[in-house]
DNA sequence: GACCAGGCACATC
DNA sequence: GATGTGCATGGT
């Protein structure tokens, strides 16, 4: 298994090439990407994204003092909004009560234990968590999405049914655990997914629609 | 017009 | 604990 995985990597990395994820250009930019990216297309929170640099409001302080109902309007494009803004709300939230919002602060704990609390704010869930700690924080956390599970599972790596922590265990038990390598291998897996969607290969296995 | 997109919480059984 | 549903915009 160890092998397979690797190989795979290896194979993806030769035909693809760095993925240079996470699109963003600052810590924060990534976290309110990564709750705004929730069942949304990148395009969309890119929108959104822009509305907040736009207006020069990208940042914990202006967002923590900004209406929720502002907020809202102005993220509209990722879809979700009202719920979103709520989200977003509880994670600055969070990180004002447990970190004056300085993200230096946050980064100086173990991944573990910074896991648990952003799990526990009401609208982050693994996969968000896990984001914002490797792609955010560069903690070693592999990040498990649909596109991943359906990658995996189709190549009988994985139970069809397996949830978010066996088909996560898979990556982190038989991988060095190296930021560098979970961040590339995770974008890889999900161009994969893209390159093969089914408007341009109607009978590719990975899409939702064929599986 | 239908279907999909880098989830999550909550209700119900 | 499994399964269903609401949340919503923009691209194809």
């Amino acid at each position: 298994m160890k092998v397979d995985l690797i190989s795979l990597y290896e194979k993806l990395y030769k035909n693809f090439g760095p993925q240079h994820w996470w699109p963003g250009e600052s810590a924060f930019e990534v976290m309110v990407g990564a709750i705004l990216t929730q069942n949304t297309n990148w395009q969309n929170v890119e929108k959104a994204i822009n509305n907040l640099k736009k207006r020069k409001l990208l940042s914990f302080k202006k967002m923590h003092s900004l209406p929720e109902g502002r907020l809202a309007v102005l993220i509209r494009p990722a879809g979700y909004y009202n719920i979103k803004a709520k989200r977003l709300k509880n994670f600055l939230r969070y990180l004002a009560k447990n970190y004056s919002g300085d993200l230096a602060k946050m980064r100086q704990k173990d991944w573990n234990i910074l896991r648990q609390e952003l799990l526990s704010v009401n609208g982050i869930g693994p996969e968000t968590a896990d984001s914002i700690l490797l792609y955010g924080l560069h903690k070693p956390v592999f990040v498990i999405d649909a596109y991943t599970k359906r990658i995996l599972s189709r190549h009988k790596f994985i139970n069809r049914r397996a949830d978010y922590y066996q088909t996560q265990d898979l990556f982190m038990q038989n991988l060095k655990k190296d930021v560098k390598l979970f961040n590339e291998y995770h974008a890889l897996l999900v161009k994969l997914a893209k390159d093969f969607c089914w408007k341009s290969k109607p009978r590719c296995q990975v899409c939702p629609a064929n599986s």
